[in-house]
DNA sequence: TCAATTTCATTAACGTGTTAAATATATGAG
DNA sequence: CTCATATATTTAACACGTTAATGAAATTGA
């Protein structure tokens, strides 16, 4: 490779002469360590979801409608972590295929009111056996007993801020 | 709980009629608990990473050149978890804004080599010593022996799939 | 040597994340 | 009742995530 000088010099230029101003390893950062768990979880939804060709929060959306019933907007947002511009688009899309529907609150015209449709059903019944046997499998490779300690130690990082 | 018949039927137009097709509770999910957890750290460094006017991707990788000198798109790529697309779009506003160099590899004319310029240096100069102050703030609050448990765990979850 | 294959980076197209601003409706103080 | 303020949703603008396709350079194997 490119041996700069008289020897391997790979970092002379760019290097900060000392360690204190340099940032932890990357490798043991929580961001990204959360970042890749999760994308190593969802590796094994994704696949899936786009068969059945619905996005991750379009699932988390319709499927939080056929726990709940009738939801609002905010509601939805709070419940699927979705921020507000974000559904907006989401319901958009949902409602434009026919997976749920759409009316404005009687008592309060600000608010839209949810509603999954029977089209929105149907997917739901396709997709959750799916997503659950993957969800299982998953569960009981990394052992049940730990992801209720993983979960349990997420919700407490989470809830931090409180 | 949900005594579905004679009384309290909010739910009985969407309900699935028996649980087994839905999906377990969102709030004990694997996929939703890890973008909380990474949300509510992030909530953390956004706003500092925005009064330097840098996202949290671009810090990603500005920092990885300082810490390992001369990096090609595709090692870094893997280091920052970007994928190659994004990456693309990165790099370009950080050569625009003149933080980062790009040159093409001579012994490699597909691979792109990325260096931080001295602009950028002075981005990690500034920002570093902020972000460690809130990491460790952080490291604090949830306890240090538990952030490396977490981090083993996560590590652990992100490598099933080998 | 050269055609087929593989690899690296980019582009394209679409959906989501993020912040700020705009819009519409509700609510509360006077 | 009315004006100011607060709340719910939407729009706008830009960055990133995701998949597929393209272009360019390297590698392989006949």
């Amino acid at each position: 490779m490119s041996d700069r000088t008289a020897m391997s010099r790979e970092k002379t230029k760019t290097d900060l002469g000392h360690d204190a101003l340099l940032p932890h390893n990357t490798r043991r950062s929580l961001p990204i360590a959360l970042l890749r768990a999760r994308e190593a979880v969802m590796a094994h939804f994704r696949p899936m979801l786009a068969r059945h060709d619905i996005t991750e929060q379009q699932w988390r959306v319709i499927r939080i409608l056929a726990e709940a019933g009738r939801v609002d907007a905010s509601e939805m947002a709070d419940k699927a972590f979705i921020l507000a511009p974000s559904l907006t688009r989401i319901i958009r899309s949902l409602e434009e295929r026919g997976l749920i529907t759409k009316h404005k609150d009687a008592d309060d015209g600000r608010r839209v009111l949810l509603e999954i449709a029977p089209e929105g059903m149907r997917v739901i019944a396709d997709v959750s056996p799916e997503s659950r046997a993957i969800y299982e499998e998953l569960e009981t490779r990394y052992g049940r007993e730990r992801v209720e300690v993983l979960l349990d130690m997420l919700d407490e990082l989470a809830n931090l801020n409180d």
